[in-house]
DNA sequence: AGAGTCGATTACATCGATGTACATTAGCGG
DNA sequence: CCGCTAATGTACATCGATGTAATCGACTCT
């Protein structure tokens, strides 16, 4: 059925080694002869099995990229430069879906298909810091997304802390002076929700405000939907609200949601950030100010990092923080 | 370095044979080999190597899906979905972006990486419906999506036409007589613009309606941006409208945001309906109404079919329309 | 002219798992 | 107890490409 080396080697007549220095760029090969190869591989369309390469060489060509949902837009894009980044380096990838469910994490981690990718980028969001030793994999590792100390491999992470603490001092800039946070999570010590309300505490030290418990909006879920409710619930308490640093767009977006159909003024009334800086943040009504954490920058520079420990030129673990910056629209004009 | 079957065979004080044969799950394996063997694996921690067995099989457990863009919210949806589906099948999904480039879909089609996966579920866009001979590919293909007539792959479409029909005559049903087009794709022939516009055209007939060019909104891409381009486009031609039918939701988000701008309350002065349901029109303001392409169901039957190539228990070409149904949302209540 | 080089090519082993063919043992009816 | 089938396991070839070592010329150098 298919076309293997030895067919081509026979109608070109030379050996299947020649046909492989051909097919693999060695140099050695008198021109005429690599002539007669190339016109056989093209008379067969020949193409070379990569089950048989990467047997051979160890290599598969594939790398897995884990994430918790390719539903969420900020996941989506991701994916998506990634792909894009990848396929410079001659990559493919191989998207698994996590459900940010920590049986699932770990699964992930210790699959078969590992077997099948030459390294793995994750994105981890269930399983907690101190759980480093689950992350002791014998394969090429970059962490996605999150921070987590002392861990025994690569990591590319936002500027959490730093983006939060920006997006709050935007509001406060702005004039807002008791300004609610979006998406905390209550039991949790590490992962985004932790380190952007970190942010948000440090920006309101900065300006001198007080930390007010009751202006914390609990969100498990990072969606649309558990923004709108967590801000229902927020003004339903009846605290005094001016501004609202949302943990990512979806929460934000639906905080928008929520606000509208209060007919609650933004930004007048309430001035509403968020962070990600989701396509759909521009287009939402009024367009949302948010935090874009270099998205871009992080798919290149984790595939970069993942490269590197493919090709085994490293040994320390490195940690590369994204640069991030404001982008200010209609939602916190005032 | 890795653990073969080897190890585990001299562990074990078996065959290379009886350690595949208990990995594989052959019936005949004495008990107390099976769990000798069984140890051996776990003490080990032997994981079979795939690019071994794909190269024996001729198998690889990857199949293919190349679509336009991740980032946009339908696509990223329908690989959630499509990767879901298939880990039930116990397959893996290598995701492909094409950006709606015709090259770029041909390079997909007929690239080495095809080598590597089982199949592959294309969801075309730029491709012509008469290029079909392109689709006679060695390989399980199936098509999704768009509608390509006389097609030698399977293929899995959306209720295009009756979709858009459904949703204009639902324009109608809330009394809209005025009823603008948003996203036609003029040259085309083929694909979703084309369909979805006889579809809309099917139902100004059936209702008796005049077909008025001037309410046709074309838009290349169907983007938020280019949606709220068109809309803007539309309103200042000054055309008298009262209906808008978007052939995506992110058209229709975008025209919701023009509409915003410019004052135009919906569904009181204009109703807005979209097409795909993606997770979004439920949170937009005001919530949209779209056609409900049935997104899962297309996902489920698109991997059974290529399941079913790939087994090659089948020979002649097969056509499934899944199901639409019209989500009603405020955008439309009146 | 003979030794020594380098370039081009080949034969062969190998990556790790699995299908085939066959050997051995066990179980069972007669 | 014999003979036969079924169960259990083994040896070996094989999937397709590639690394290694060896071969064969042609060419340079002295």
């Amino acid at each position: 059925m298919a076309v293997t080396m030895r067919h081509v080697a026979e109608r070109a007549g030379v050996s299947v080694k020649t046909v492989s220095n051909v097919v693999t760029g060695y140099p050695h090969v008198r021109p005429q002869t690599r002539e007669r190869v190339e016109r056989a591989i093209a008379e067969l369309g020949y193409q070379v099995n990569l089950s048989a390469r990467s047997l051979r060489q160890g290599r598969t060509g594939i790398i897995g990229l884990a994430l918790p949902e390719l539903s969420l837009p900020y996941f989506a894009e991701l994916a998506d430069s990634v792909i894009r980044v990848a396929e410079q380096h001659g990559l493919v990838v191989l998207i698994e879906q996590t459900g940010a469910d920590r049986a699932r994490e770990l699964e992930v981690l210790h699959s078969e298909r590992r077997r099948l990718t030459d390294g793995l980028l994750f994105s981890p969001l269930a399983l907690e810091p101190d759980e480093t030793a689950l992350l002791e994999v014998g394969y090429p590792l970059v962490l996605l997304g999150e921070r987590i100390f002392d861990g025994p491999a690569d990591h590319v992470t936002m500027a959490n802390v730093e983006g939060a603490r920006a997006a709050t001092t935007h509001l406060v800039e702005r004039g807002c002076r008791r300004i609610a946070v979006l998406g905390a999570h209550e039991g949790e010590r590490m992962g985004s929700a932790v380190l952007r309300l970190e942010g948000y505490r440090a920006a309101l030290a900065d300006a001198g405000l007080p930390f007010d418990p009751a202006l914390v909006g609990p969100a498990g879920a990072w969606h649309r939907s558990t923004g709108a409710e967590a801000m229902a619930r927020l003004l339903d308490t009846g605290a005094d609200v001016d501004g609202v640093f949302a943990m990512n767009d979806a929460l934000a977006l639906g905080a928008l949601h929520t606000l509208h159909l209060r007919r609650v003024a933004v930004p007048q009334e309430i001035a509403v950030i968020g962070f990600d800086d989701v396509d759909d943040a521009r287009y939402s009504q009024p367009p949302l100010s948010s935090v874009s954490p270099g998205r871009e920058q992080i798919a290149r520079t984790a595939v970069q990092l993942l490269v590197e420990r493919i090709a085994g030129s490293v040994v320390a673990p490195r940690r590369v923080v994204a640069d991030f910056e404001v982008a200010a629209r209609e939602s916190t004009a005032r």
